[in-house]
DNA sequence: CTGTGACTCTAAGTCCGTA
DNA sequence: CTACGGACTTAGAGTCACA
């Protein structure tokens, strides 16, 4: 499985998690609502800096949001 | 401390614990010497992509790069 | 063996909209 | 709310010669 696909993965879980809508995920934490929508499917393939904005917005560790659950 | 310095240490750390120069690793994982050269000094900002490509090339999942050892 | 500056070209990342 | 499109600016990918 891709990694952009687990980490995409990940990002919507614990997303939902918490309640939020993409819009305001993206908001809290400072990315472009649409380019959240586009990690969320795997289509795209964010850097480092921008995958920990993604972990500080859902306030967990960057590592977390690479682990493959399953596949 | 920034992941990019993070990811960038703890790469320079496998690779000397598996013996490799920079150019042995390069070619061995399909990256060229002198981006190895600037990731390890925490001077690029790599993709997802690219940075599943040094796992993969030092053996080791991809969370484990983004490891903070300290600090 | 490694660091560095410079370079081209592609993709990251943002912003606008619509269904 | 979310998927998806186009257009755009910036930054990363990838490579080289040289120190």
């Amino acid at each position: 499985m891709d990694v952009r696909q687990v980490f995409g993965t990940n990002v919507r879980r614990l997303r939902l998690e918490k309640g939020l809508s993409q819009e305001e995920f993206g908001f809290a934490a400072g990315i472009d609502r649409t380019y959240v929508s586009g990690v969320e499917r795997g289509l795209r393939n964010p850097t480092l800096l921008l995958a920990e904005k993604f972990a500080r917005g859902l306030d967990v560790e960057l590592s977390e949001l690479l682990r493959r659950s399953e596949c």
